[in-house]
DNA sequence: ATTATCTATAGATCTATAGATAATGC
DNA sequence: ATTATCTATAGATCTATAGATAATGC
């Protein structure tokens, strides 16, 4: 779903019932945004196949022609919302220079927020649906978002003070890391925007959560600023 | 669902197909605690009327006997935990001594994080969940929760410092208040237990929030924790 | 020929009602 | 007689498949 993909030039087919635009996105990412949009507002066991199709102005069965039904479209929107995140945690913390251990929580929270404030539909609230987290295509997706959780949470370990190791355990850590990072879809939610300036607080409030003493924290964003050009997708205005 | 409802001494009726345990609940009640599980950890759309009867023990068809079909029973479950904190709210306002102003606020969050972490089955959630805010059945309740949202933005308007009044507007300020006090459910939603120290760290967040300086937050806290007893109900060890 | 749709429909599931029935209480 | 269940089922809705069709590309 990539955002702006816009009808490819394939062969057409059968027309539909609502002639499609001519600025249209391709097919697929028409069904993706539909559903996205429904899944996120209204919920994923409440969409029905049906709902997916009127809001694209095609019939019931032709999303099936793209998709293994509405399992199927979840798996990808499932899939295309974790998998960046994931595959820039590696890189992250390679980049992130020993001197300064608190950047790397603070750039991969950064990215993080960015992320899920530019994700269309708001679909990083998927996660956090029951009708979703019981479903059977979102346990292929759990291994992956507990790494990315394992991942906030070895970043918090290397850089917690004595007192918050002291009351909060390991294994909870990188849970209240990735919540704290969830802020940004219940800004969204109340039709918030995300600023940037939102996003350095978020990242700011990670490191206090682990203890950071604040003139720490200062130095650890100015090296993480410095570091999230090299990662940062460009940004629409 | 008062938590503790044991089988009144009621006529029986037809025996089920699954018999009754001596000690259980109401029939009402064990059908809204049911339910109250499904619809919090499956999702209220996603949970069918079998589902339920199900896991009482009983046919699809029994629970219409009790309630007005799985619309029916949301509008008990969501009645059931947003009344009590209402009520409180103007018994609250009206408590609170004038000389410390903070204290309301301090003791409306202590109160509703209270009813948050003990109300059976995390029934917090149910306010969050897309499926239910798009159910017909919501709008009803629509306007109490705006109401209790807007005793939190009251009682914080009351006492925002200037350099917080400059950043959050003040229609904000009463669901940033919200949100944080719903942090009980998230605790609970990863097994957590609150604790009253946990309560009260939450009721002195809220305070932050309105840029209370800390020597005020501390006052504050002594004042609300005097005050808590007259309204706590009594909470089970 | 290929593509993306369409129409039609079978089968599954879900909701909700009507009417029967197995207990108890009076 | 009253209560709380049961059984049976109609009707609605939802999913997913089979096969037809209207466009374009070669």
């Amino acid at each position: 779903m990539s955002q702006y993909a816009l009808a490819t030039a394939t062969r057409p087919g059968r027309p539909r019932v609502v002639p499609r635009l001519a600025n249209a996105r391709a097919p697929r990412d028409e069904i993706l945004h539909a559903a996205a949009e429904l899944f996120v507002n209204r919920g994923f066991a409440a969409t029905s196949t049906r709902d997916i199709a009127e809001k694209v102005g095609i019939r019931q069965a032709s999303p099936y022609y793209h998709f293994a039904g509405k399992p199927g479209i979840l798996a990808e929107l499932l899939e295309l919302s974790v998998r960046p995140s994931l595959e820039k945690v590696e890189r992250i913390e390679l980049a992130c220079p020993a001197d300064v251990p608190e950047a790397a929580l603070d750039l991969l929270a950064l990215i993080d927020v960015e992320a899920l404030a530019t994700v269309p539909h708001n679909l990083g609230k998927l996660y956090r649906m029951p009708d979703v987290r019981s479903s059977e295509v979102f346990a292929e997706f759990q291994p992956a978002l507990q790494e990315l959780t394992a991942a906030y949470g070895r970043l918090g370990a290397d850089i917690v003070s004595s007192t918050v190791a002291a009351t909060v355990s390991m294994d909870q850590l990188g849970g209240l890391l990735v919540q704290a990072v969830e802020a940004v879809t219940r800004i969204r939610s109340r039709g918030g925007e995300v600023t940037s300036v939102q996003g350095r607080a978020i990242a700011a409030t990670c490191l206090r959560i682990c203890g950071v003493p604040e003139a720490r924290i200062v130095r650890a964003t100015v090296t993480a600023d410095g570091l999230l050009l090299r990662f940062a997708e460009e940004r629409p205005a």
